[in-house]
DNA sequence: TTGGCACCGGAGCGAGATCT
DNA sequence: AGATCTCGCTCCGGTGCCAA
């Protein structure tokens, strides 16, 4: 049936981001064009007009395109079933934030939780067909990735607002990202002022750091200053001196390894001298 | 039994080094 | 200068452990 845009408002908790990018324009256009093709799913909203479950890009491209309108199936659905058909439609499309893909993944996986219920030889084939599987196992087949990486996006719902745009910018990669996720709320906030400061952003190992020093309950606004403004581990793992500032010291016949195990040896007598003064 | 986590290792990628 | 190689980083799947 045909709906008034006004009348249709967005479902419950909707995470995923409606932007009028290029691939809204397009859609829009299409719309003035041919109409929307595909209709929205919605249910009734007991407080009046529709909740739309799915097809908001829908919606707002129906807005650009300057249509009153929008053919929408209304169903009568239950929290969970909506909430599942929601993060499905969005699912589908190419381009998901890692942000989108982390609520989606989190929403998705607590509604089939709750509709398979606690397991039990009765009830553990309620999820679709999936006899004997648990919801998580069950996702992560629909979505096609591992169990283990569903927990991973959906560990990034626990990243406060700023760190996770920066992951959606791609400011931050995904792995350090998901170990950031572990740092405390007032801790990611200090770890944005550090971020600032150093004019860095973590990368793995240093988000390693972080987190587990997070853990051992000593991480601190200097801590992070310091671990932020560290050299990158390319520059730090390795030490270039040119042959000028190296030749004078050697004969001419000696080669770069000679010279490299001549220069081990010197370190080594004068280690083992400091050692001796230590001793004393 | 399940969810959540740590840890490990292989694959792929990109930047820089080295070779032709 | 372009081709090739090397190495480190990141991603991601697999496995096993533990607490609820």
């Amino acid at each position: 049936m045909e709906i008034p845009l006004s009348e249709l408002h967005p479902f419950k908790d909707h995470p995923f981001k409606v932007k009028d990018d290029e691939a809204m324009m397009e859609t829009a256009d299409s719309i003035r064009q041919y109409g929307v093709l595909v209709p929205a799913i919605a249910r009734p909203d007991p407080n009046g007009g529709y909740e739309l479950v799915a097809g908001h890009r829908r919606h707002r491209a129906s807005e650009l395109a300057g249509k009153e309108t929008m053919p929408v199936i209304v169903r009568d659905l239950d929290d969970d079933q909506a909430t599942i058909i929601m993060v499905d439609s969005n699912l589908q499309r190419e381009s998901l934030l890692p942000s989108e893909r982390a609520f989606a993944y989190k929403m998705k996986l607590e509604a089939m939780k709750r509709q398979a219920g606690r397991p039990s030889k009765e009830n553990c084939s309620q999820v679709g067909n999936d006899f004997g599987k648990k919801s998580s196992e069950v996702l992560a087949e629909q979505v096609g990735q591992s169990k283990n990486q569903i927990f991973r996006y959906i560990r990034l719902t626990e990243l406060i607002p700023e760190l996770l745009d920066m992951v959606d910018e791609k400011k931050i990669a995904f792995n350090p990202a998901y170990e950031l996720s572990f740092l405390k709320k007032e801790e990611q906030v200090d770890l944005l002022d550090a971020m600032d400061s150093e004019q860095a952003t973590p990368s793995l190992s240093q988000a390693q750091r972080l987190k587990k020093y997070s853990q051992e309950g000593h991480l601190t606004l200097d801590m992070m200053r310091v671990i932020m403004g560290e050299e990158k581990k390319s520059d730090l793992d390795k030490i270039t001196f040119t042959s000028d500032t190296l030749r004078k010291y050697f004969p001419r016949s000696y080669t770069p390894q000679r010279m490299q195990e001549t220069i081990i040896k010197l370190l080594e007598q004068w280690q083992r001298k400091r050692q001796q003064q230590h001793e004393r």
